[in-house]
DNA sequence: GACCATACGAGCGTTAGATC
DNA sequence: GATCTAACGCTCGTATGGTC
């Protein structure tokens, strides 16, 4: 999982302790990590899918993660957008005068008698009276929210972490929906006004990278200041698994009926990967790229004839192939024939493979049967593609009938 | 150096929509 | 209906870095 670099920064600076093992506070259990570096930044690691798959969480669920030292962390995981006495929302820009509880919450925290009343919602040290209604359509903050929103102040599509204190008051923590961290508001020393800052973990408590905890300046002041959670500096990605930020109610739909649909749908949308361990019925794969000297001129690889084919990535790389610089490629066929053939380029991950156009037809034109497997030698320099052997052996499984 | 665990790239199967 | 194309997801092999 993304360590947003904000916080990454203000955390460990610019050593950040990769390969290091870190500990991470799922409530009775303690978990360990590693952190390691992918697209130049730091992820969690080695551990974070076995907390996805014990927590079955899925994807846009949300992940609040807070630092108590430079290497130990405490996890809250957030199903449904509900964890605990806490639950995620988001202010959505048509939707200033409200602010929607997941059903979720509403109905395990009030049940269905609740009729609304009056309730403080608490902004670090400061309060605002806003009415709570309730229903048998959920619960959401109204009277009164338009003018939290305004005087926080609260920017469109910042998350929002609610805890109730007790029935009716709660401590929000707003979230930056790009960085995932923690916004911090404190009291303008100009006047009462508040204005709103990055707020970031510099005043820890203090570990070393070995993971020695240090009397640091700040340690006693967090502790001390802390309510009934731990506000300093945490992240929060609200992508369990996934890499990018993709915040959870981003959208801008008009009602809190909308919303309200939205939030459930969260919860829709299967996790990449099923965080439900797959039994592994497997059957050795053969390769299909022979392995060769990298200094090789050529490349040597193996294709059951079908319908399509893809170029393996090395050839896709020697062609300098992409999306929009697609080329033909002179493909040679058992008897000598050079044909030129386009390729065309497949989205596939986060990159682009690629194939070739009508391959089926260049099948038919030269008696090729589908199931054949066909041998290919790829010439690094002179970009040509030769089909050295075509064995005609497998039986092709019947494709399924589309539903 | 062997071993381990994991991430990631790539291969492959499948499905759905578009087009003929 | 057949074929083509795009996209998704599962699985495997390999790379990587740490530990012993």
């Amino acid at each position: 999982m993304e360590i947003p670099s904000d916080f990454a920064k203000n955390l460990w600076g610019e050593k950040i302790p990769y390969y290091k093992t870190v500990e991470i506070r799922d409530g009775e259990k303690l978990r360990k990590m590693r952190i390691r570096k992918k697209n130049d930044g730091p992820v969690f690691t080695d551990g974070w899918m076995l907390l996805v798959k014990e927590h079955q969480l899925k994807y846009k669920d949300g992940v609040l993660i807070t630092a108590v030292g430079k290497l130990k962390f405490e996890v809250l995981c957030f199903k449904d957008l509900v964890c605990q006495n806490s639950y995620i929302t988001a202010q959505i820009e048509s939707e200033l005068g409200m602010c929607v509880m997941p059903d979720k919450f509403y109905h395990d925290f009030y049940g269905n008698n609740f009729k609304g009343g009056m309730a403080k919602v608490y902004f670090g040290e400061r309060f605002w009276n806003v009415r709570l209604e309730g229903g048998s359509d959920g619960g959401y903050f109204k009277d009164g929210w338009r003018k939290v929103v305004e005087e926080v102040p609260i920017d469109n599509d910042y998350f929002l972490v609610f805890t109730s204190l007790d029935s009716v008051s709660f401590d929000v923590s707003v979230f930056d929906p790009d960085t995932g961290t923690e916004v911090f508001l404190k009291k303008s020393t100009a006047d009462d006004d508040m204005i709103v800052e990055q707020k970031l973990p510099a005043d820890v408590c203090e570990d070393d990278l070995e993971g020695n905890q240090k009397d640091v300046k700040g340690k006693s002041k967090v502790y001390e200041t802390q309510t009934q959670r731990n506000l300093q500096s945490r992240i929060k990605r609200v992508d369990a698994a996934a890499s990018t930020g993709s915040p959870v109610l981003k959208s801008t739909d008009l009602t809190k009926r909308n919303l309200r649909s939205r939030i459930k749908k969260v919860d829709e949308a299967p996790m990449t990967g099923s965080p439900v361990l797959k039994s592994t019925n497997l059957t050795k794969r053969k390769k299909t790229v022979q392995k060769v000297n990298p200094q090789s001129p050529v490349l040597n690889f193996t294709r059951f004839a079908e319908h399509r084919i893809r170029l393996p990535a090395k050839m896709s790389s020697v062609l300098d192939l992409s999306p929009v610089h697609l080329k033909e490629v002179s493909v040679q066929n058992l008897t000598g024939e050079v044909k030129n053939i386009m390729t065309r380029s497949e989205k596939h991950r986060k990159g682009f493979r690629y194939a070739f156009v009508g391959w089926s037809n260049y099948l038919k034109a030269w008696n090729i049967k589908i199931g054949a497997e066909l041998f290919f030698e790829f010439n690094n320099s002179s970009k040509v593609l030769t089909l050295t052997k075509v064995v005609e052996k497998r039986c092709v499984k019947k494709k399924k009938l589309r539903a």
